[in-house]
DNA sequence: CTTAACCTTTAAGTGAAGTTGAGGGACAAG
DNA sequence: CTTGTCCCTCAACTTCACTTAAAGGTTAAG
C-alpha cells in the first residue's frame, strides 16, 4: 500500500503521516522507487495513535507506548508485545473514564443548583465539589 | 478578589487568566486603579474552562459555549456539548474495552499452544487471528 | 523614602502538531 | 513525449495555548 491508499484508510492527511514517521511513531519500509511502502498493519497502527491523541496523549507519549513492528516478534516477545498493548490500552482507557467522570460531574453541578439558591451560595457548593472531584486533573505523563 | 487570589483559588496562572480574558472567555471589573476584581464565580467559570479543556475543547468551542453568566447556566448549549462528549468518550471506552478484551482472548491463545506445534507454527497460527480479530478493531475516531 | 509584592500593558517567544509550498522524480495513458 | 497523478525531501509557515520580557504604576511595611 502506498501513503495515499493508507492515508484514504485511516482517515489522515498524507502529510500527517510523514509527519508522524518524522517523529518517530511509526516506521515504513521503502520500494526500489523509494516510495513507502505499508501494510495493513499501519492502518491498525494510525489508527492506535489517533485513538492515543484523541485521549490527551501527546505524540511524544505515544512514541514511548507504540511497539515497534508487531509482525517481528516472535513467541515470548509477542506475548511481551501483545501484554504491553493491553496495558496500554488499560492506561487509555483509565484516563478516558477519567475525562468522562470530570465533564459527568461537571454537568451535575451545572444542573443541580437549586431552586431559589443565590448565585454565590451556588458557587460555594459547586466549588466544595470540585476541589474533591478534580485531584488527579493533570493529563501529563 | 485580584487576580493573583484567583489564580491560587484555581490553579491556573495570572497570565492564563489574563490570556483567557483577551480570548473573550470571561470579562472582569475593574477596581478605580485599575486592578481587575473578580467575584467568587470566576473561580467557577475557570474551573468550567479547565474541565472542557481537558475534554477537547478547543478555547474558541468555550468561548461559544460559556454563558455570560453563571446563573443562567440552564440555558443548555454548554451542557448540551458536554453531553456529546461524554457520548464521545463513552463510545470511545467501548471500543477500547472490546480490543483489549480480544487481545487478552490471544495472548491465553497463544499460552495454550498444542502440544508439539513448533513455537513458529504457532507464532504463525496466532498472527493469522491476530490479523483477523483486528480488522473488526476500529478504533478510531 | 525605599523596598517588596502586588498589579498594568504590549509584544515577542515557545512548543506541539501539523500544513503548505517549492522543486523535483516515477510511471501509466494517449 | 506530453499530461496527469501519484510520490519524494526539506524548509517555512500556521494555529493553538500559553509564557516571558520589558517597562512601568500601586500599595503596605519599615
Amino acid at each position: 500500500m502506498q501513503i495515499g491508499e493508507l492515508a484514504k484508510q485511516s482517515g489522515l492527511t498524507v502529510s500527517s503521516i510523514r509527519f508522524y514517521e518524522a517523529q518517530g511513531l511509526i516506521s515504513v519500509s521503502r520500494q526500489a522507487n523509494g516510495y513507502r511502502a505499508y501494510s495493513a498493519d499501519a492502518v491498525v497502527a494510525l489508527n492506535i495513535i489517533t485513538s492515543a491523541r484523541d485521549a490527551g496523549f501527546t505524540l511524544a507519549e505515544i512514541r514511548q507506548l507504540m511497539p515497534g513492528d508487531l509482525s517481528h516478534c516472535r513467541d515470548g516477545a509477542l506475548v511481551g508485545a501483545l501484554r504491553k498493548r493491553v496495558d496500554d490500552i488499560r492506561m487509555l482507557e483509565q484516563r478516558l473514564a477519567q475525562t468522562r467522570l470530570q465533564i459527568e460531574d461537571l454537568i451535575a453541578d451545572i444542573e443541580d443548583r437549586p431552586e431559589g439558591m443565590t448565585r454565590e451560595a451556588n458557587a460555594d457548593r459547586v466549588l466544595k465539589r470540585f476541589k474533591g472531584a478534580r485531584r488527579t486533573q493533570a493529563l501529563g505523563g
